[in-house]
DNA sequence: CTTTGACCTGGAATC
DNA sequence: TATATCAGGTCAAAG
């Protein structure tokens, strides 16, 4: 490893927000190395980050390098995260203002599409430990070593070659199925998952939703984490309860609640939607 | 077009 | 310490 390095000083943001940010079910390769720092990894390179007075530090694996601006860019510190927020509508829906006050910080990662297509499609009827777990025991076999206990996404052209028994030995259970069709389907079609980025959110979600074992939650949540499709607004059970809760939406259908998400929070609702997440699972609300 | 149940597995809840 | 349930959903069959 590198020595530590300063990235940012960052006022606006609290360390259960970062925290959050790296370990709510957004990624899931990250892991917590002590109480204030997270080592992990994004298109190979592995990092570790530390949150220590409202800075931010870093130091990378020296095979596997990453530079600070592309830390920046994964982790999404740029002025265009201050203004997203900025256009969330806080200032007339308490219930959000609640959500961003409680997690300072809180963002999206710019993670690549074909790994977090990858997770999600794992994430099925798992908990975040679980999903982590079988997902790593799929790298450690078909991936490469980038550090101590830390491998990389092996592809999906690598998966497509790997029958489906042999994913149910790795635990994966019926989303062995979703993995070995969905590696099939887009080894087949050269560059075909890569361009569904420059579509635009509609059309980019209704091709995702050509892949076995991706339904609407798992496209969103693809295009959302993995794309850069701020729009995108997945709705699990956290959000659904959200959604009937916090905003009195009981009785809506799916579609009624995304187009109420959609016009309510506006181009940023992805980010709305994380807000609304995660202070659901963290508790942030009495009930 | 909405509703229902099966699908793998295992950690967490209740006996 | 056992046994039953349910979990970041999807899909297909049935109403």
């Amino acid at each position: 490893m590198s020595p530590w390095k300063e990235l940012i000083e960052y006022k606006n943001l609290s360390k259960l927000g970062f925290h959050e940010t790296l370990t709510g079910g957004q990624c899931f390769g990250w892991n917590t190395t002590s109480d204030n720092s997270w080592i992990g990894s994004f298109s190979t390179k592995v990092v570790e980050l530390r949150f220590e007075n409202r800075t931010i530090f870093w130091r990378t694996s020296l095979t596997y390098p990453a530079t600070s601006e592309e830390i920046l860019e994964y982790l999404w510190v740029e002025k265009s995260y201050d203004d997203a927020i900025n256009e969330l509508p806080w200032r007339s829906d308490s219930v959000l203002a609640e959500c961003i006050e409680a997690l300072p910080g809180l963002r999206i990662l710019k993670q690549s599409i074909d790994e977090t297509l990858f997770y999600f499609l794992l994430s099925s009827a798992k908990s975040i430990p679980q999903i982590q777990a079988i997902g790593k025991l799929v790298f450690q076999k078909y991936g490469k070593k980038l550090f101590e206990n830390i491998y990389s996404f092996p592809g999906w052209d690598r998966l497509a070659q790997i029958p489906e028994r042999e994913l149910r030995m790795l635990k994966l259970g019926y989303r062995a199925k979703y993995v070995a069709q969905t590696a099939r389907f887009i080894a087949s079609r050269q560059n075909w998952l890569e361009s569904i980025m420059e579509l635009k959110y509609a059309d980019a979600k209704k091709q995702l939703l050509r892949l076995p074992g991706v339904g609407e939650k798992v496209a969103d949540c693809t295009l959302l984490f993995g794309g850069n499709f701020l729009e995108a607004f997945p709705i699990d059970t956290w959000i659904e309860k959200s959604m009937e809760k916090r905003y009195n939406l009981n009785g809506w259908n799916t579609a009624q609640k995304l187009h109420f998400a959609s016009m309510h929070f506006g181009k940023f609702a992805g980010l709305a939607q994380q807000f609304l997440f995660s202070a659901e699972r963290l508790k942030v609300f009495k009930d």
